[in-house]
DNA sequence: AAAAAAATTAAACAATTGTTTGATTTTAAT
DNA sequence: ATTAAAATCAAACAATTGTTTAATTTTTTT
């Protein structure tokens, strides 16, 4: 599906809202007046709340489908070269798009939406998938250890991803960085956080010798 | 403060219903009917929903301090026999409170009740205290790396865990133990766990030679 | 310029929300 | 056995919820 201006105008004030409000604490007049459209608008466009969600999900996860497949196929790059950029770009990704990854976690705990359940769902699956023959490759050329836990290190990396993310103002605080000015300190927090997940994955990867 | 039975019982139906549809998501006489009590009982004992979800992290957080505490204290153990005991420990108190940790991972995304904010603020500092302490003495003792970011690595242990436990089902069926009972299944998923956290913390803490 | 389609509006809908009331029952203290 | 306190209840409260209606305005097509 296509979305018009307006409705990608409606989508992403949803996004801010639910993002700071949560879905159920967010009401649809509040999207409305937010948006600055009339309540009946979203009704109008996408039917309900519920169905907003899913137009969300659509919007955002599309996109980032299309990222990883082409990465993972490039014939040019190396699996090493491959891992870490499907790293750096998974950090890029959520820092640039917190609100709607900050969704997307909530949603996973509360799966309540059947339709986002399974855009997920699909989304966590072909990852694994596509991670893992990426990793087979790897292991075929000798420079990965033959024994990995996929679906483990994924976790390691979403997980360090979405904690740091979230907790980002605290990380700030304790290095005394709140001088910086905001951009600085993402940029600064997404090196850091590049450089540490990479040496992490190296010692989940790569042999020792 | 201290609460009688069937406060206790009112919470822990609370905890079960906000993990599984949200704060928000559950109203008054959802935990009321669940709890086999009249809808009033719950502004009576505990004055609002609000402060019912207080209540809630009173009684969980209460008793996450005590045991970090402790373990950091004895004198008996080394720096690495800490880190260990403490990821140990982590694992299993998160998959033993799922809904909790659930609970608590919602409720910092959608960061709106001050006093909740509050007591998650105040428990993760404290653990980055209490950690950093305990890499420090690692260092002097010549264990551990001069140069470590604690905040990554609980971050790692942090996300890593919870990302594992939301996505337990699909840990299960990528790997093919649907046939497995669920305590066998959580007792070999905690024990992988525990093996991957490790390593990582070994390739954060510990000189290579 | 007329007709058709799309967008926008205020108002209303019934259902559900968290909380309070005031009466009644149960338990504990005297 | 009497009194006081605590617990429980159905009913009511006003506010908010998501959604729909039917009328009106704007835009597009003919």
């Amino acid at each position: 599906m296509e979305f018009n201006e307006k409705q990608i105008q409606i989508i992403e004030t949803a996004e801010r809202l639910f993002a700071s409000d949560g879905f159920d604490g967010t009401s649809v007049r509040d999207i409305a007046d937010a948006a600055g459209v009339n309540v009946a608008m979203i009704s109008y466009y996408f039917g309900s709340k519920e169905k907003l969600m899913e137009a969300l999900f659509e919007l955002r996860v599309g996109t980032i489908k299309i990222r990883v497949e082409s990465l993972i196929k490039d014939e040019t790059l190396t699996p090493i070269q491959k891992v870490n950029m499907l790293i750096d770009e998974h950090i890029d990704r959520v820092m640039r798009k917190q609100q709607f990854y900050k969704i997307m976690l909530c949603a996973q705990v509360t799966n309540k939406n059947p339709a986002i359940i399974e855009a997920a769902k699909k989304l966590k699956i072909r990852n694994a998938e596509v991670v893992g023959e990426l990793i087979k490759d790897g292991q075929k050329k000798g420079v990965f250890k033959k024994k990995v836990d996929v679906i483990l290190m994924l976790n390691t990396m979403f997980g360090t991803v979405s904690q740091t993310m979230m907790n980002k103002d605290y990380y700030r605080q304790f290095n005394g960085q709140e001088a910086l000015i905001d951009e600085e300190f993402i940029e600064t927090l997404i090196r850091k956080l590049s450089i540490h997940i990479k040496s992490l994955f190296k010692a989940i990867l790569v042999n020792e010798a």
